[in-house]
DNA sequence: AACTTTTATGTTAGCGCTACCATTTCACCG
DNA sequence: CGGTGAAATGGTAGCGCTAACATAAAAGTT
């Protein structure tokens, strides 16, 4: 806290031995603290954790000792010593499809905040790798990793949970997880959606969906209870992952030729993203076909730019933040040793119903 | 490489001494290895980094005692012992903003190929706490740190440069770059669209720009060019960073509404990103206005949805992508000593003409 | 006054790995 | 056949920090 102008300072010389000294990064360690400071090592440790248990006194001599060199503890060292990383791995398949950013924003965040720093790893849609990326994660001895959307295969959660690192597992509910888990079903999502569309009297809907597994869940739920519903007919496109406005249009496109050659109709498109329920609006309106009154289109998540559209699209909320800050909090916690309650989580969704439908 | 199946296996056990030993996680070590395959710890290591030099035979033994025991390479330790983290520091405003989404994708890709592990910091548009983020970053020991659009105190660039890290900025061109940069003048970008607009016969352009430092840049050199080619009339509404399809949309309702008041008329509305473009665009077809006829709409960094909107949007094109790969290829080839050349790369951009002006 | 407790600091021994040098073995050479 | 060097492996000493205990001085306690 001293402003007085202090005396420069150089990190201490190597001595030389008869075998070459190992030298570091000739950066300033605890070490050059502490002999200004006029204290062991440890002290300085204390007054940069847990300024509290040291003199006030001694405290203000080491404060100064710190900026006079410009010292900057390496965590490196003191997570090898503690055994505490202080590193958060966070895997996504990527973060182009943007559907996560939210999730990703409020665990950068969270965890900002309680002092750890995220990984980011993109994992793709596909398992490839998979070996790999758990090698560098692991590795690493993150305190925690958050999934979202991915590692499926047994020997990855094998591995994950061998780790003994708390893993949660977000975006979805399944019936094993791994550890802990904050999501939403999305088959249910698909039967809601279902329900919501034949309640408000469409009898001929069509899918366009991504590849993606979870995109499947909700297609195959929307499938089933459209069936029990008395649809038989359901028309789908299905589009590579991540999402596009480019993949809507097209494969609205692709939706209506193949009703124009069987002479099937269409009155309403159940999207698998947002992104592509805007596609399809695109691609409504550019064809002069109205939506909703000659279609109506459905989205998926909520994004912020859903009610803002023209028209604004009805949709299915999805809080990611939410999902994030849950996920931040159940690792936290564990790693405080505080009680997390339930491993998990249902967040929830909610059908959203503004003018594409 | 052995197909056997292998007796189980468990991590040496600790001996007690008259003091508790410190335990460590528990995990199995380099050492356990080790003495699973009869070799020393250092041939353990060495045929995990360099195999080349380890004697086949003797490969595939200490191999297999990996297999059996699960061992994962403490990194944390390894980075202390060579030191070296793997670790590559990226700072972004924001993840929310899409617009360096491409920049970060191309950065965890070229990164991850060359063994290192992202970590992604948001420093927000503000330079709050931009003190707490250095010590933050550099306290990890980082092998580079890849900045985009941030840290502009004089204090945060001594900090930096004084790590001894390798920094690259990114999406500008500062006339004195910490260290290496990627990036291309916005001025320039603003003055090319004045000029492009002009020419297209445009004369009563408007703005709608986010608040952040490089939109400023952009539009400072559109007005300024404007202003020489006889425009002084430029209507703007500022709208803050991260830009979203509703600003947009607010945006230009703004600039009609201030229009109707005092009688002035708008030809084009040049946009500080292409969210914001869209948003406009948006707007005009909700009120019926037709683009470009009535009004022409210009973007700026053609993202992906760009040329399927519709209209199609005219834009500038911003290889994010490239920026990424740069930036990552300048911290690799610092890392090895290979030769970087030009420390300064204006990566350049490219009006795209679509349908929207 | 003799004790227990609290407060502030120090000593020691690692955390799990790799840099640096040393040693051993063996092929190859003139 | 001694010399040379390459190939393979090992020993030792840290990297910079913190956990665990130890100690010393100050403050209560009966």
């Amino acid at each position: 806290m001293s402003t007085r102008p202090a005396p420069p300072f150089s990190p201490t010389q190597i001595k030389k031995t008869h075998r070459a000294a190992r030298r570091g990064t000739g950066d300033t360690t605890l070490r050059d603290v502490a002999t200004l400071a006029g204290v062991s090592a440890i002290t300085v440790s204390r007054a940069l954790k847990t300024p509290s248990v040291v003199a006030p006194e001694t405290l203000t001599r080491i404060q100064d000792a710190v900026s006079r060199t410009g010292y900057v503890p390496n965590l490196i060292a003191g997570g090898l010593a503690s055994n505490r990383s202080g590193l958060v791995a966070a895997l996504v398949p990527t973060i182009a499809g943007s559907v996560f950013l939210d999730t990703v924003q409020a665990l950068t965040d969270a965890f900002d905040e309680a002092g750890f720093q995220l990984m980011l790893g993109q994992s793709g849609y596909t398992g490839i790798r998979e070996d790999a990326l758990i090698n560098a994660i692991v590795g690493r001895r993150p305190d925690g990793i958050v999934l979202t959307g991915i590692m499926h295969s047994p020997e990855g959660r094998r591995r994950l949970l061998a780790s003994g690192i708390p893993v949660v597992e977000t975006w979805d509910l399944t019936p094993t997880p791994i550890d802990m888990l904050v999501g939403f079903s999305h088959e249910k999502v698909g039967r809601e959606v279902a329900d919501f569309l034949f309640a408000k009297g469409y009898r001929n809907p069509a899918i366009v969906s991504a590849d993606d597994y979870r995109a499947g869940l909700r297609r195959s739920g929307f499938a089933e209870r459209m069936r029990t519903l008395g649809i038989r007919h359901l028309p789908a496109r299905i589009v590579p992952a991540p999402t596009t406005l480019r993949h809507g249009r097209e494969g609205f496109s692709d939706l209506l030729a193949e009703n124009a050659k069987n002479g099937a109709k269409i009155d309403v498109v159940f999207c698998s993203s947002d992104v592509l329920a805007h596609g399809v609006i695109t691609e409504a309106q550019a064809r002069g076909v109205n939506v909703p009154k000659d279609i109506a289109v459905m989205g998926f998540g909520d994004l912020a730019f859903a009610a803002f559209t023209h028209p604004a699209l009805t949709t299915v909320h999805i809080d990611g933040m939410a999902i994030g800050y849950q996920a931040a909090r159940f690792i936290i916690d564990r790693i405080e040793g505080t009680d997390i309650g339930e491993r998990v989580r249902d967040i929830g969704f909610a059908i959203v119903e503004r003018d594409s439908v």
